[in-house]
DNA sequence: GGCTCACGATTTTTT
DNA sequence: ATCGTGAGCC
């Protein structure tokens, strides 16, 4: 492969460095003096210790912007690596931003694997791959790995596939092969683990597929065991940048330091104070060990912080502080010293629920001389998805809007799955995987037995699923409704294949890659796909599904259709999906943002809720139980993380009793709370100890006896009353406003008791009462719960909103 | 082939 | 409590 050619890079080099000597440096103002030296000291390796709001993206974009523009390197010489798209895609943009001019040329800026991809398909032989292999993703491998443990008699319920998938992406993240997973392992899986690790590559290799692992394990083992590749590319990435260095595993280690080995200009960014990803692999290590990796390193701390205030910093400062062996950072900044964290208990977490909700409405408002804050500017943020609910309930009910980010992606959830199994299945016909997920989606009559029968035509013939189904038809194996179907089915494929535009251009970076074929088809990808669900039965057996799910899965669809213009055809659509999985929706009314700390980071909002801090939740007790201390470390940085997201308000809050998986338990403030320092902590009064203010209904059952008993229990922890007893000057906050919602009675009239309605969360009910603009609805799944009245439409209607 | 019932698990999540 | 999965039954 000659697009290595050093010479004539070099010689591009010196030219672009002559032309780009007299421009202006734009970049470089306002940085500050850390940052400019992250900046300017280009050679040798770096180690940028990023504290949290230290404009860390900035020095790496202007980084980039800097090597290109001094002429060190041309843009696809510069090998910047990211963990998640988003990054990639910003600093994509602030690279751009910065030079004034797209930076498209940068074809080796991107995450590990979509990095990988590009140079395992070129290299793909080498592992007994062919270039065009297909990525599966989790679902596909624990279904095959499922097939495996099925087909070696293992009691599939004692030892589920998706512990054996654990055990190997675990292996895989460590960079160990079948043959190199150490003994000390061999009892992983009732001792079969390394034996089905081996039996899983092989049926890999057979699919011609990898899963995500394996496009860094693949790589690293390319490299090691072909030094001239390895020297290729070595020479072509003459710099390296790495985001988010503390979030590293094993395999992207190895990779990043065999291919910086030799002129060993790489500058690392990270935060070993926000690594929270150890539970996936992630080695704070890497950034621990940085200098001795690199003798010599220059490690360079950004310490100043511009996102929040003293006390918050403060606050995080405090509890970070409780690590050992961290490098070590002291974030300062220049701002106003602003509110002090807020703390506050609870009784229960339905109560912390309420007071958020208030307190959010208090602070649009603007309370005690506040500027009103936008609900777009306030977040809560969680240790478990699960807590999410209470506060969903919450905002239901007071019709706070609000969006949850996290949960299932775009691209794993059913609907979309199935249908890009379809367009798989178009695209190679021979992808078995496909072709049983859908070969019965919709129902065509094939269950387990005839799907045996297919099985068994394709093995015994060696052929895929999809031919052997086709030889199954001709001998007439088949009968009736399942065979009509499985005809339709086959022909269907054969059809819309036959219908697809010709093999695509890759789109390569440095453009060796693949001469294309001339389009030969008669219809657009976009056309082809929606002919595709259409004509597979697909969207009709979503339009006859009645459940609550149903209509949002149409619009999925619809926006996987859309989501497909933006491609040239369905093999670089395909591509890009396995890889890519965001599914940012343009939301543009304002919501109070719920998520969980781990999602949180890199985000940053003006005011920050932090509910549930409470030990054994936060830090969590399976945390503890599992890894120990490094665990409690881990949560500690997850707090660490949690506090600095916040700008100007930071509040955090525990509840005394809580219910935990149905059963309500007392809970102690977490340990967390012991280590905010005092100075920088105010306690707020739960509006529950002097007197309890009008929510009604919610006191049955809570005797005064059992409330004096669990609070002292909760208020006697040494924290607590530590705090509490600082409270006295500042302590008292402003009374607690009544619950005063308006009645809008016009509201009134939109339902009436008995009629049928839909909503988004609960799926359709029975208005059973009209209250104001609440109504309480007996739902069908969800039982009855008392909703604003916007939240919901008829019935009968709910087929044209979309939700 | 589809439905119901019982059982078990249940932090965090990217690619 | 609640949700998803698998087995067993119609």
């Amino acid at each position: 492969m000659d697009i290595f050619d050093d010479e004539e890079a070099f010689a591009a080099a010196s030219l672009s460095q002559r032309a780009m000597a007299a421009r202006p440096q734009p970049y470089l103002d306002g940085l500050n003096p850390p940052q400019r030296e992250a900046v300017e000291t280009l050679d040798g390796p770096v180690l940028m210790l990023a504290g949290a709001g230290t404009g860390k993206t900035r020095a790496l974009t202007a980084r980039i912007a800097h090597l290109l523009s001094t002429g060190k390197a041309r843009p696809n010489e510069i090998l910047a690596v990211t963990f998640t798209n988003k990054a990639a895609r910003e600093m994509k943009t602030r690279v751009g931003n910065l030079l004034g001019q797209p930076a498209e040329g940068m074809p080796w800026l991107g995450t590990f694997h979509a990095i990988c991809v590009k140079l395992l398909r070129r290299h793909a032989e080498l592992v007994g791959l062919k270039s065009n292999f297909t990525i599966l993703d989790t679902d596909d491998q624990v279904r095959l790995m499922k097939q495996l443990i099925i087909a070696e008699n293992i009691d599939e319920k004692r030892w589920p596939a998706r512990a054996l998938a654990a055990v190997i992406d675990k292996w895989k993240n460590r960079a160990w092969t079948p043959e190199k997973v150490p003994a000390g392992e061999a009892a992983a899986f009732n001792n079969r683990g390394v034996e089905l690790y081996a039996a899983y590559q092989q049926r890999l290799k057979s699919l011609n597929a990898c899963d995500f692992g394996d496009l860094l394990l693949h790589m690293v083992t390319i490299f090691q065991t072909h030094d001239d590749i390895l020297q290729q590319y070595q020479r072509w990435f003459r710099y390296i940048l790495v985001d988010e260095y503390q979030d590293t595993n094993v395999a992207q280690y190895l990779w990043l330091r065999l291919l910086a080995q030799a002129h060993k200009n790489i500058c690392c960014v990270g935060d070993d104070d926000q690594s929270i990803y150890g539970w996936r692999g992630a080695e704070v290590g890497n950034i621990l060990k940085f200098d001795k990796d690199f003798p010599g390193a220059k490690v360079i701390r950004l310490e100043q912080n511009y996102r929040s205030t003293p006390h918050i910093l403060a606050a995080a400062s405090g509890v970070i502080a409780g690590n050992k062996g961290r490098l070590g950072k002291e974030l300062w900044t220049e701002a106003e010293e602003g509110e002090k964290v807020r703390l506050i208990g609870h009784w229960d977490g339905d109560e912390e629920a309420r007071w958020v909700g208030e307190e959010i409405e208090a602070m649009q408002r603007g309370t005690r001389g506040m500027a009103p804050i936008s609900a777009n500017n306030m977040a809560i943020l969680v240790r478990a998805s699960h807590q999410m609910r209470a506060f969903e309930d919450r905002f239901l009910t007071i019709g706070l809007p609000y969006r949850v980010i996290g949960g299932p992606r775009f691209y794993e959830r059913m609907e979309i799955r199935d249908a890009m199994a379809y367009f798989r299945l178009v695209v190679s016909p021979e992808d078995d995987l496909a072709f049983e997920r859908v070969v019965n989606t919709p129902k065509r009559g094939l269950g387990d037995k005839a799907q045996q029968k297919i099985q068994m035509a394709a093995r015994s013939n060696g052929v895929s699923l999809l031919e052997g189904a086709r030889i199954l038809l001709a001998a007439k194996g088949l009968t009736g409704k399942g065979a009509k179907e499985l005809q339709r089915f086959v022909e269907g494929i054969e059809r819309w294949r036959g219908l697809m535009m010709g093999p695509m251009r890759a789109v390569g970076p440095v453009d060796d890659l693949i001469e294309d074929d001339v389009p030969q088809g008669t219809l657009n990808h976009v056309e082809l796909a929606e002919m595709i669900l259409e004509e597979s039965g697909y969207t009709e057996m979503w339009q006859n599904d009645k459940t609550p799910e149903a209509p949002g899965r149409l619009e999925n669809l619809k926006e996987l259709v859309k989501a497909l213009e933006g491609f040239e055809n369905l093999q670089g659509f395909l591509e890009h999906v396995s890889l890519i999985m965001d599914n940012e929706s343009d939301e543009t009314e304002e919501k109070v943002t719920l998520m969980t700390l781990h999602a949180a980071k890199g985000l940053e909002f003006p005011a920050v809720f932090l509910p549930g801090w409470e030990d054994g939740l936060f830090p969590s007790q399976r945390a503890m139980d599992e890894e120990g201390l490094k665990g409690l470390e881990e949560e500690r940085r997850l707090a660490y993380v949690g506090i600095t997201r916040a700008e100007e308000i930071c509040t955090i809050s525990f509840a005394g009793n809580r219910r935990v998986y149905g059963q309500w338990q007392s809970q102690l403030p977490s340990r967390f709370i012991d280590e905010l320092p005092e100075e920088h902590v105010e306690v707020l009064t739960p509006p529950g100890l002097y007197g309890h203010q009008g929510s009604g209904s919610q006191d049955y059952g809570r005797s005064g006896l059992e409330e004096r008993a669990v609070r002292a229990d909760v208020y006697n922890s040494p924290g607590w009353k530590r705090l509490h007893a600082n409270t006295g000057a500042r302590g008292t906050s402003q009374p607690r406003e009544s619950r005063n919602f308006t009645i809008d009675a016009s509201a009134d009239s939109a339902f009436t008791i008995g009629e049928r309605v839909f909503h988004q969360k609960f799926g359709y009910g029975r208005v059973e009462g009209v209250e104001g603009d609440k109504l309480e609805i007996a739902f069908d799944k969800a039982g009855i719960k008392r909703v604003v009245g916007r939240f919901l439409v008829a019935a009968d209607q709910a087929d044209d909103v979309p939700f």
